[in-house]
DNA sequence: CACTATACCTTGGTATCCTAGGTTTAATAC
DNA sequence: GTATTAAACCTAGGATACCAAGGTATAGTG
């Protein structure tokens, strides 16, 4: 599944900081607990492309210091990572229909009619 | 965006000979029709990756010519092959849903994603 | 006879991700 | 008080999978 995971990971960071703010150790279990532990990004994936992602503009980051002392770099979507992030839903909706849609098996065995 | 496409060529590939075996120029035409035109196997991915599946013993193959002369390189799934078709094709629909899963909204609209 | 379609191939580059390390501080356990 | 774990960040270097761009050869078509 390693090589799944390539070409979603903007789209995951993204989708991530959508509703709020958010920091990488965050993302991190966020997207873990979410995908029902099935989605693991790695820090080492992880801090470098988030980095990326702010050196687009896609994402501002900001420090943050919590009462307990803790420093963490928030990071949220700009304007710009807002429609970045709209289209990657698009294109991955639409490419994970078209693998559906060109694989032999998924028709006979995943599509299932239930009547009553 | 066609970096979502990575991860997926392998497992196009074999479904495309699972039912029959096929050859490489077909393989690129059946699946961009079976995918609407939206999945574009490129030919400097495709060759090298049926020469690795050979290597890995996934596919085997073997040279045919047709009564006009052509030469075709048919490739099938072996025993292995088949096996690591049905994980593959498993691993797609648990990594798809899992992505699914922890986006937090999807929408669609119209992208063209190009493999190799 | 040029052009398109069929059919195969390879080299070299690049982007992307992961491994495997590392730092710092706070809380908890012994 | 010290060892360990958890929270939080980071990077260098390597692996590799893809892709662009070329190439060869034959058959059919205008």
């Amino acid at each position: 599944m390693d090589q799944l995971v390539k070409g979603t990971l903007d789209l995951l960071i993204l989708d991530a900081v959508a509703e709020a703010p958010s920091y990488g150790y965050r993302i991190c279990r966020d997207v873990l607990s979410r995908s029902a532990e099935a989605i693991e990004l790695r820090e080492g994936s992880l801090y470098p492309a988030l980095h990326k992602l702010e050196r687009q503009k896609l994402l501002k980051a900001r420090w943050e210091t919590t009462a307990e002392g803790r420093r963490r770099k928030y990071y949220q979507l700009t304007p710009a990572g807002r429609r970045a992030l709209d289209e990657k839903r698009e294109q991955w909706k639409l490419f994970s229909r078209a693998i559906d849609r060109t694989l032999h098996e998924l028709k006979a065995k995943g599509v299932r009619l239930v009547h009553g």
